[in-house]
DNA sequence: CTGACACCTGGAGTGCGCTCCAGGTCAAGC
DNA sequence: GCTTGACCTGGAGCGCACTCCAGGTGTCAG
């Protein structure tokens, strides 16, 4: 079980120092431990949840939506089938997030296609 | 050559009316006609614009790019080979997006598995 | 002609997700 | 002990992309 710096968290979670501290501040990430002089410090658990809250911003899960998680995941085991039930949903969101990026990718390649046909006509 | 009223065009788009207005605003959407009362009167050609527009915004783009990106259409034939370049980079991240989010997709899916698999250990 | 509803303008306001700041404290190497 | 740089807090500020509003005008069916 390392213990990390907040600097250190933030180069391997990828979260800014700022975003880190708001991110407890919302209760996004429960009580880190400190220091005796106050100074954070990140546990190995800690950078796991940072991880999937990695993943779920990625996906572009609002924050509200993973505080909501968060909140799940703080009131224990009794609240697995409401986390299940909340991912489903969100990975269905991702799904067609990712359709819809396709599809549209498609038009920009077409697109850019019909200008490409265009120049060799100018030229 | 159809008109559109703006309500219609908005169903059209997809974009709301505020949204309309503020395009052509900030000079995404250049000089759409009028009714001698002021009312706007949207062509096919602006259809066609607006749907590039929502392919662009769907895949990520910035506005100020969008932004960039109008301009060099209303500066004629003569800004295609900026405009493909713009598009090519544009696409070019986009693939990046699709690729990141394939891959957070997978975590979720795992993450899911796993909180699955806790449940029924649960039972 | 009238009523109802769509539309107009300029400008202010909103929600999101951070990000920055001032003014201080802590920790570690010399 | 001192310096230096990382870290602390609460709160304000920011950039983006809209969205809403008040107060007025246009259009068209009946």
């Amino acid at each position: 079980m390392s213990a990390y710096t907040p600097s250190e968290t933030s180069r391997r979670s990828g979260f800014s120092l700022d975003t880190l501290r708001y991110y407890e501040r919302i209760g996004l990430l429960s009580e880190v431990d400190r220091t005796p002089g106050g100074q954070r410090v990140f546990s190995d658990h800690d950078l796991g949840w940072l991880g999937l809250l990695r993943c779920l911003r990625d996906t572009g899960m609002p924050i509200n939506q993973m505080c909501r998680f968060a909140e799940l995941a703080r009131d224990g085991d009794g609240t697995v089938a409401d986390r299940v039930e909340l991912l489903r949903a969100h990975a269905e969101a991702v799904e067609e997030q990712m359709a819809l990026l396709e599809r549209q990718y498609g038009h920009l390649r077409e697109k850019i296609r019909y200008y490409e046909s265009e120049l060799a006509a100018q030229s």
